[in-house]
DNA sequence: CCCTGATTCGC
DNA sequence: GCGAATCAGG
């Protein structure tokens, strides 16, 4: 994946937005989120309010791979995920499932978050089935758009459901 | 352990 | 310019 200025611009507003990097990978999908901070790096937009300040940092001559290669993991677990809405960051827990991030500010540069407010029962082989609200509550329901032949799911969230194996966290 | 951003440096 | 490896911290 190259960083095109579309992708650039996505970056920008997401940084802006104050999600981690690890998110704004997801988003963009073909990433790594040590891409992100080294694009947020180079486009000189790295402070952003708070976060790991920088304590001045100088240190090391990297390079002593004396280390054990660690086993791959193969726990699920659950992830916490920030959102923020204006200024106010929420901290959400998500199941490690394949469709775990609803994001309340859509990518821009994708198609129709308008969803069709259907019930499960109305679901049908080309209807998006992305869930949008909680299923515990009446107001859920799915976004229900054409995914004829995007999958599961439409256009637009089949780009955020979706990632490249090799950002794929190592979920399971 | 999970995560975060920051930095370095080979490519 | 890019991003993996690494560091430092929560």
């Amino acid at each position: 994946m190259n960083w095109t200025d579309e992708r650039v611009e996505t970056l920008r507003k997401l940084w802006a937005e104050g999600l981690s990097a690890s998110q704004i990978a997801a988003q963009l999908g073909g990433v790594s989120r040590n891409a992100v901070i080294g694009k947020v790096h180079r486009l000189k937009l790295s402070s952003r309010g708070r976060s790991t300040a920088a304590p001045a940092r100088q240190k090391k001559t990297v390079h002593a791979s004396t280390g054990v290669k660690t086993a791959p993991r193969a726990t699920t677990t659950t992830r916490t995920v920030t959102t923020s809405i204006g200024a106010t960051a929420l901290q959400t827990q998500f199941d490690a499932e394949p469709v775990a991030r609803h994001y309340l500010r859509p990518v821009e540069n994708v198609v129709v978050p308008i969803s069709r407010h259907l019930q499960l029962v109305e679901l049908n082989e080309r209807t998006c089935k992305w869930p949008n609200g909680d299923p515990l509550t009446e107001e859920f329901h799915f976004c229900g758009n054409d995914a004829a032949e995007t999958g599961p799911y439409c256009k637009y969230h089949s780009k955020i459901a979706f990632q490249p194996a090799s950002e794929r966290r190592r979920s399971r």
